[in-house]
DNA sequence: GTAAAAAAATACCGGTTAGTATCTCTTATG
DNA sequence: CATAAGAGATACTAACCGGTATTTTTTTAC
């Protein structure tokens, strides 16, 4: 009962990596096989399709993760501004995970998934609900503390800002380079600042 | 020489659709010949492979109606302000090709094929910069007008506004609804004039 | 230690994919 | 109207895909 979990985990995270390198219809049950040195009676007897795999793998694995770096630094107690700022910095130019060329996770899921697959698609949009919601509330503690102005609008606050996550990780993808990123942060700081 | 033209051209516009409907490669060759009612071998008459047409729906297609709604706008006179609203205005309500749950198509484009086709990427790039160059001349532009504030960095918020937009199609596109494409274009307004 | 159940290995299947080879029809030109 | 090239139709293939059936090995419980 232990050993098995340990494949199966194996499965969910090599095939993570590999989906998020080449994407997830671009990536064959034997790719997986192949890169995990699993064979396909093990594979099907922890997941019993491709999509429940799939699935398995936004729930258990980036779920888990988005939770420790996308939510966790909102519930921090300060300045939005700053809060907002160093998460963004952080996620796009400290994270050793993700990869300019291969963008971020939880978005390639979105764009790749989103023709074909409603339960795929709103599993993201929790994840990316769930975002909102903590820089929403992270600015309204700013509002009660006086550093942002009173006439700020959480909600589109947030939109806005996450908007500009999901496309400068486009962008980045496109050029090849962070330097895009730091392009974004720059502008971010200023759009931050005009809401003080 | 003229109905081989036809053919060729409502093999494009029809794929491009369901391209931007399904995706690109959930759409099978075997598809596109059952929705054009064109047969295997017209079409390999008239494209050597399925990449070979995907790159023509890029160029095209693709590039010109790029041209008309995201860079002829920006080419008017006037405050940046307004014409960059109005532009993303009309594209995101006003447009009736696009529907928001299916996004923008160089937005999809770019994110089904960065993963495995270098190609594809360098054309979409190519959109990209010329759409994020035309938004920074129309700032340069108010600037010298003195409607923008003279400290605003044109490329800065030229990358911060077009990350923006490639990001609200993925969040429309995960809501499947309008509504926050109003959201965000609230605090597109807001943002905006806060570089007057 | 052995039997039962869990886990994994192997071989295979039907369907789909992009692409090809070959044949036929159409059209433009003399 | 003949003919040759242009355009399109048909039938096929080889590889790959996700998934299954069956067997073998390993682990757990007694």
């Amino acid at each position: 009962m232990k050993k098995s979990e340990a494949t199966r985990l194996s499965i969910l995270q090599k095939s993570f990596e590999l989906i998020y390198e080449k994407g997830y219809q671009t990536t064959s049950i034997d790719d997986i096989l192949a890169t995990t040195q699993v064979t396909k009676g093990a594979f099907y007897y922890h997941f019993k399709t491709k999509d429940e795999m799939g699935l398995a793998i936004i729930n258990e694995l980036l779920k888990p993760s988005f939770a420790n770096t996308f939510m966790n630094p909102l519930n921090a107690s300060g300045d939005p501004v700053k809060i907002i700022y160093d998460m963004m910095y952080s996620i796009l130019m400290k994270n050793e995970f993700m990869k300019v060329e291969h963008g971020c996770p939880a978005s390639n899921f979105t764009q790749e998934m989103a023709p074909w697959h409603s339960d795929f698609t709103k599993a993201l949009n929790e994840l990316s609900e769930e975002w909102k919601n903590a820089i929403v509330q992270c600015i309204k503690n700013g509002k009660k503390a006086g550093s942002i102005r009173a006439d700020v609008k959480p909600e589109q606050v947030a939109v806005f800002i996450m908007s500009g996550y999901w496309g400068i990780r486009n962008v980045g993808r496109l050029n090849n380079s962070k330097s895009v990123y730091l392009t974004w942060l720059k502008q971010l700081k200023d759009y931050l600042h005009s809401l003080q």
